[in-house]
DNA sequence: GCCATGGCTAGTA
DNA sequence: TACTAGCCATGGC
């Protein structure tokens, strides 16, 4: 798995990679009109177009181009087609009876009992911290029971991340504390970490409905997609397809719960709460690591 | 009233 | 044909 070297060089404070892709993403997002060539990309960032070639390629497994391909319209559009129906069979089992191959990072989630959510956090110590991670700063968010929250910053924005992340459980205390996030964070972002005998453990805080979505999502496998309507099936709603968009939106864990992998019907991305070019990146860096 | 939806329609090139 | 903008039913917040 080349992955494992990838996502360690990352992680360290000199490989900041993940800001250079960002910039090559949004600017094509921007420019897609007239397809700018690499030479022209790496003018724009100030860099030689093959030491831009290199450090893309190494971040995503695959060249700007061929990563480019795989975010377009038509590729989501044929992860659709062609997967559409074992995705999301509810086969599964979920709940709190051992761990179950919940996407290709083991999961184990329980979800809070009502009366949790209706403390908005009240009584619970939430530790946190921000770390390095393949798609910008982290902000990960830990209970005694399981991680609670993992979010997403460009540099320069984590105290509004904190500040969307903490208002979620008002009531919570809030420590800070790398010691209690920093092992999460290293599972989490290093996939010869997940296993089967050791599985992640999180904490769905959420209404009964989220945690159904979400719970829907886990079961998404690594590199696909679905729709929204697809999970709103899963969940037995069928018309809730917009519901589910909220709900999906809603999703505290990203990543580890991969809200990044619902698209629209037609293929396109529609929202993310972190930056659709952060869930370009995450679809575009999933699809290289196949 | 909001919505990270989806389906339908009518108007363009 | 093919793409777009507009309209609205929908369900959980």
């Amino acid at each position: 798995m080349n992955m494992i070297a990838n996502l360690n060089r990352d992680i360290t404070p000199e490989g900041p990679d993940y800001e250079t892709v960002r910039q090559v993403i949004e600017l094509i997002t921007e420019d897609y009109r007239d397809q700018p060539s690499l030479e022209a990309i790496a003018a724009r960032l100030n860099q030689s177009p093959t030491q831009l070639q290199k450090t893309f390629t190494r971040w995503a497994g695959l060249s700007p181009k061929a990563f480019l391909q795989a975010v377009t319209l038509d590729h989501a559009k044929r992860l659709l087609r062609q997967e559409n129906m074992p995705l999301l069979e509810t086969s599964i089992e979920v709940g709190l009876s051992g761990p179950s191959r919940l996407h290709d990072l083991f999961v184990t989630h329980e979800a809070m009992s009502p009366g949790e959510w209706k403390a908005r956090g009240g009584g619970l110590t939430i530790r946190y911290a921000f770390h390095q991670s393949p798609f910008g700063v982290a902000l990960v968010m830990v209970t005694d029971r399981g991680l609670a929250g993992l979010a997403f910053s460009d540099l320069g924005d984590e105290a509004a991340c904190l500040e969307d992340m903490s208002c979620r459980w008002p009531n919570a205390e809030y420590v800070e504390d790398r010691q209690a996030t920093a092992p999460y964070c290293e599972r989490i972002f290093d996939p010869g970490e997940w296993s089967v005998e050791q599985p992640l453990r999180v904490v769905l805080i959420g209404t009964d409905f989220q945690v159904r979505v979400w719970e829907s999502l886990l079961k998404i496998p690594f590199g696909k997609a679905v729709t929204y309507s697809d999970i709103a099936n899963d969940i037995g709603s069928p018309k809730a397809m917009r519901a589910v968009g909220a709900a999906v939106g809603a999703n505290p864990i990203s990543f580890v719960v991969p809200c990044h992998r619902a698209v629209g019907k037609s293929g396109a991305l529609t929202g993310y709460h972190w930056g659709l070019t952060r869930k370009r990146a995450m679809l575009g860096w999933e699809a290289g690591q196949a």
